[in-house]
DNA sequence: GTGAGTGTTTGATTTGAGTCAACACGTGCC
DNA sequence: GGCACGTGTTGACTCAAATCAAACACTCAC
C-alpha cells in the first residue's frame, strides 16, 4: 500500500555529534531556555546520533514506531498525512532548530510522515532514554510537553487560515510566516529560497497550484514581492501583513 | 477587549465526588485501560473537585492560567480559538468521557476557549498534583501524552476536512463522527440531538450557516437523514459514508 | 546540442459556496 | 393570546477558486 520507510542512509549508531549541542548554533531553540552548561552536556549523553538524510528521503511515515524525537540541524523537512479516506494534506515546514517526532508520543506510532525537501542533518534523542533523566532534569520533559503544546497551536492557527482565509490572504500569511522563521534563525527576512515546490504550498495552503502560482504573479504584479523561481524578495512587508484579516465582516468580533 | 472568565459557579473545593471513578461510567475513558481498583482510587485522591457549568458557561478562556486538567463527566462542550488576526473558529466539541485543557501545558496559559453547550459537569485534577504521583503510576503520565497525541490526531483530521472536503463531505464526515462517539458512550448511533447550533457547526466545518442549513435539507430530500430542529435521525449511514472521498481525483492517490 | 519529463505559468470557462434578503419557526415574556 | 427576538430555512444572485487546457521553462540524461 505504501512505500516503505527508507533506511538506505548514514547512520552512525552510538557516535557523539561532533561539536556537540554547546557549540551547535541551534541549541537555544532546540533545548529549554536557560539550560546550564553542565546539564546540557548531560542532555547531549543522550542524544544516540545525527543522522543525514537526502532530499526526498523519509525520517519517519505514519505508522512507524515513535521511539525517538528529532532536532531539526540543517535542512527542510514537511510533514504530511493521509486520512482513511486518501486524502492527503502537507501539514508543516520545519527547519533548523524545530524539534519533531513527538506526534505520536503515548500512541507509540507516528500520526504523519515526514520527509526531507533537501539535504538534511538532524539530532536523535530515544524516547526510551527519557526516563534515565534524573528528577533535576524534570525542566526537559517539561520542555517537551510546551513543545507538543505548540503543536498544537501551531495546528490550530493552521485551521483558521483554512477554515476562514481568503487564497491571497493564505500566501501572505505563509510568506509572512516564513520570513519571519529564517529572522529567528538569524537569516535574512526579506529574501529566501523557497524550499518547497507550489504542489507542497497548494497542499499546505488548502488551494490549487494554479491559484497559488496566479497569487504569486499578484503579488509580484502589486510590488509586494519579488518572485523567481523559488527565490523570494518581500518588497512591503507592511501591506503583506495588512492583506490578512481583510475578508472579516466588519461587524466586531464575538468571543463567545 | 475579552470577557473575565466566569467563575459564578459552584465550586466544592476539597469535596470528593459523590460515588468516585469506580462507580462513574465514564472511567473507561478518562483513565489508562487497565488501571487497577487500588491505582484507581489513588488517582481519584488527586481530582480536587467536580465542577457544574450552566449553559453558556466558560470552564477558561484562552490566556488563563492552564494548572488544572478536566475529564467530561456529563454534558458538551466546544473549544474555540481566536488568532491574531480576529478570526475566530470553533475547533472541537466535547462530550462525556473527553479529557480537557491540556492545551497550554508547558505553555502555561491556554490557547483556546472552552464553554459548555448545555448544563455540564466536569471532574478537575490540578496539574501541580501530577508530581505527587508516584513512579509506578508512570502510566498516569504517559496516558497524558497518548491524549495529547490524539489532540494532534485529531486535529489533522480537522486540517485535512477544511482543505480537501466539499461541504457535502464535511456535513457527512461531522454526522458520522458525532454517530460514532454517541455509540461509544453507549448511546444510539442513528439518533440524537445536537447540541450545538447551526453557527457552530458552520465554524467547525468552515462553511457558513446558510450552507450547512442547504446541506441538511439536501440530504434530507436524499433520504439520507431525517432532521427536525437540532434533532437528527441516521437513515443511510452506508450512502453517507460513501459520500466522503467523492472529491477525490480518480488518479490514485501519491504516498511521497 | 536534442529530447523527455517535470514543474510552473497563464488563459477561458465552470461551479460550489458566499452574500444578500426575505421569510418561517420556536421560545420565552408580558 | 400576541409580540419580540433569536435561530434556522430558502431563494436569487455573485464571485472566488477550481477545472480544463495549453504553453512555457527548467533539469537531467544522452
Amino acid at each position: 500500500m505504501r512505500a516503505p520507510t527508507q533506511h538506505s542512509i548514514t547512520y552512525m549508531a552510538g557516535a557523539r555529534p561532533h561539536g556537540g549541542c554547546l557549540t551547535c548554533k541551534m541549541h537555544f531553540r532546540c533545548l529549554p531556555r536557560g539550560l546550564n552548561e553542565r546539564d546540557t552536556v548531560r542532555v547531549e549523553g543522550l542524544l544516540q546520533t545525527r543522522r543525514q538524510l537526502k532530499c526526498g528521503e523519509y525520517l519517519y511515515q505514519a505508522g512507524d514506531r515513535c521511539d525517538t524525537i528529532y532536532a531539526v540541524k540543517t535542512g527542510c523537512l514537511k510533514t504530511h498525512v493521509c486520512d482513511e479516506h486518501g486524502y492527503e494534506q502537507v501539514t508543516g515546514f520545519q527547519m533548523a532548530g524545530d524539534l519533531l517526532g513527538m506526534d505520536g508520543i503515548g500512541l507509540r506510532a507516528h500520526d504523519f510522515n515526514l520527509v526531507a525537501l533537501e539535504d538534511s542533518e538532524v539530532c536523535a534523542l530515544p524516547t526510551a532514554r527519557l526516563d534515565e533523566l534524573p528528577p533535576e532534569l524534570e525542566t526537559i520533559r517539561r520542555y517537551l510537553h510546551e513543545v507538543m503544546s505548540g503543536y498544537i497551536v501551531r495546528d490550530h492557527n493552521a485551521m483558521i487560515m483554512l477554515s476562514k482565509m481568503r487564497a491571497e490572504e493564505r500566501l501572505a500569511a505563509f510568506l509572512l510566516d516564513l520570513s519571519r522563521r529564517f529572522a529567528a534563525l538569524g537569516y535574512s527576512s526579506s529574501e529566501f529560497n523557497l524550499r518547497m515546490s507550489r504542489e507542497d504550498i497548494g497542499s499546505y495552503l488548502g488551494i490549487k497550484i494554479e491559484t497559488v502560482s496566479r497569487m504569486f504573479s499578484q503579488f509580484q504584479e502589486r510590488k509586494l514581492i519579488d518572485v523567481k523561481n523559488r527565490h523570494v524578495c518581500i518588497l512591503d512587508s507592511v501591506r503583506l501583513q495588512r492583506i490578512i484579516g481583510r475578508s472579516l465582516p466588519s461587524k466586531q468580533r464575538r468571543v463567545g
